[in-house]
DNA sequence: GACATCATACGATTTTTTTCGTAGGACAAA
DNA sequence: TTTGTCCTACGAAAAAAATCGTATGATGTC
């Protein structure tokens, strides 16, 4: 029986981000952070080493020991989580359109002209990588 | 001073999504899809009842009398929220390119061929919409 | 009218998440 | 050795989120 690894909390995410942004990281760095962004709120250090103890324990951080104090990176990386993200959007609210969510994206998000060359550019790639 | 509209909790979330599916419901019709997926899980009525009640205090729910019961409709619609986190990806993990999110997307999502031309001619209307 | 059904409201409990205080170990400087 | 600093561990309080029991009213049926 794999124990299932949970989905993470809003807040586990924020740490989740903090790492998958810095990398691999200790508890003070990443609590460094925390009070970087959350300007106005201040979250004690202890906070933040027990929620990543947390994490820890529910297998969503792993660990190292370097000297006295751990180093920790997310057990899953940002482009998984991405990819997933898309993936039930575009199940979900584009009912496995994969070019309806590029096309609103395209649509309402300003892009610019290069931008456009280069996903053309791919898409051509695509073509020739997979041939009909 | 406009009083914000909270951030969703992932169990609001649920809800949210389900009415973006049906559109305007009631109570017991969200709780019935609320079964029907959470297979396992059993929800009771009033649970949901009063979720809804608090996310309908909380600005998420516009509700309308109708005989007996309320019909509720979210507040924001499943296109917004889509490109509010669209728009997150690309700023905080790609940077601010959205060429690179649709290369990513299109990179590990299996897509047809018809979809890729859908996107091609999208493409072209844009350039001929906003031409340089 | 008595009874079953279905809706809302609301208080209160339970569960989960978040926060932090305190203790203890290692290590370096005075 | 004493003191200050930085780390972890851990228990428990505080806060937030989720669940539900019970009360109450409207409506329809026998």
């Amino acid at each position: 029986m794999m124990s299932e690894i949970p989905k993470p909390t809003q807040r586990e995410m924020t740490i989740l981000k903090i790492l998958w942004k810095l990398g691999p990281a200790t508890v003070r760095q990443v609590h460094e952070q925390l009070i970087a962004q959350k300007s106005g709120k201040k979250v004690g250090y202890t906070t933040a080493l027990k929620m990543m103890q947390v994490m820890h324990e529910k297998g969503l951080l792993e660990r190292t020991l370097d000297g006295v104090s751990h180093i920790y990176t997310p057990t899953i990386s940002e482009e998984e989580n991405v990819r997933e993200v898309l993936d039930n959007m575009i199940r979900t609210t584009f009912k496995g359109s994969s070019s309806k969510l590029v096309m609103q994206l395209l649509g309402n998000h300003e892009t610019s002209p290069e931008e456009l060359d280069e996903i053309r550019n791919f898409l051509d790639e695509l073509d020739n990588n997979a041939p009909k």
